[in-house]
DNA sequence: TATTGTTATACTCTATAACTATA
DNA sequence: TATAGTTATAGAGTATAACAATA
């Protein structure tokens, strides 16, 4: 008698995933990936990943903001913010003008052609938060609410 | 009249996240990275990262599992199991055995040694699962069906 | 002295592709 | 040919620390 595909390791197909299944932060990534690769896929293909394109929309949103607080509002030290504000700059995408009340502050806006790409993008992005919204549906209220808790109040 | 600390961008104290704040893609994001830290700074401290600490626990609870099975279950691919095993390995915490069925498959299990640390770390992993559990209060279920729909139906 | 942003650097996590050995 | 696991390698994404300019 020969040992079948499959057959090997008893009783295995489902794996079993035990307290991890009822941990919250084991699902919070696992979302998170999933989330993260839809995303990238669809309005990542045309341009802007995830993070470049939320650090976009907060300049838009906020005309004249810094990269200290820019940074605060995406949750990334001022660090990881250079960068991304380097290739949105090289882009054409933002402008970056030396606040005259503070010298060290840069203020950040966006460009004509930084509006045109937003245009651009915003179906795909629209596209994936319908996606999101959808699966969340009635629960969505209720996950959000969650999530900004979770983001704001553990240590 | 002097520039004062803060006055210089009018109006600037709170970010607009705009859409970004009713995206849960984002919050999403925020959540996990937040709770991810805290995980590492709790029971990551005591020498076991979430994605060593989530491959134990697959691996206690379905002893015989192969590296394949296990990124299936934590969302990984196997070339990414790899270094975590060798990890576990060599530290003594799972023992790999050659299935007598198929000499390919690498049967894991976790050793004394292993079960041991699993026993020191739990009380920190569930007093991180407990704070992720009091913020979330009642909205845990609804929270974690959103989570596991958005993992498995995303695409 | 403190703060804004940059640079240099390094670390973690992850995947792709090519490989070995088995099947 | 196909599958389980390894290796080599590369690329994102991020942070820490030291720094320059300015406050």
């Amino acid at each position: 008698m020969v040992a079948r595909k499959r057959v090997s390791p008893p009783g295995l197909r489902v794996v079993n995933l035990g307290t991890l299944d009822d941990a919250i932060g084991f699902h919070l990534r696992r979302a998170q990936d999933a989330s993260f690769r839809a995303f990238a896929s669809s309005a990542g293909r045309h341009d802007l990943k995830p993070g470049h394109f939320a650090a976009l929309l907060v300049i838009v949103n906020n005309p004249g903001i810094g990269q200290g607080a820019l940074g605060q509002a995406i949750s990334r030290d001022k660090s990881s913010v250079t960068p991304i504000i380097q290739t949105l700059f090289n882009r054409g995408l933002i402008d970056r003008q030396t606040s005259a009340f503070d010298r060290r502050r840069i203020q950040l806006s966006i460009t004509t052609s930084g509006r045109a790409l937003l245009r651009r993008l915003v179906p795909h992005v629209r596209a994936h938060d319908r996606k999101l919204d959808t699966i969340a549906g009635a629960d969505k209220p209720v996950l959000l609410r969650a999530l900004r808790r979770i983001a704001n109040e553990i240590s």
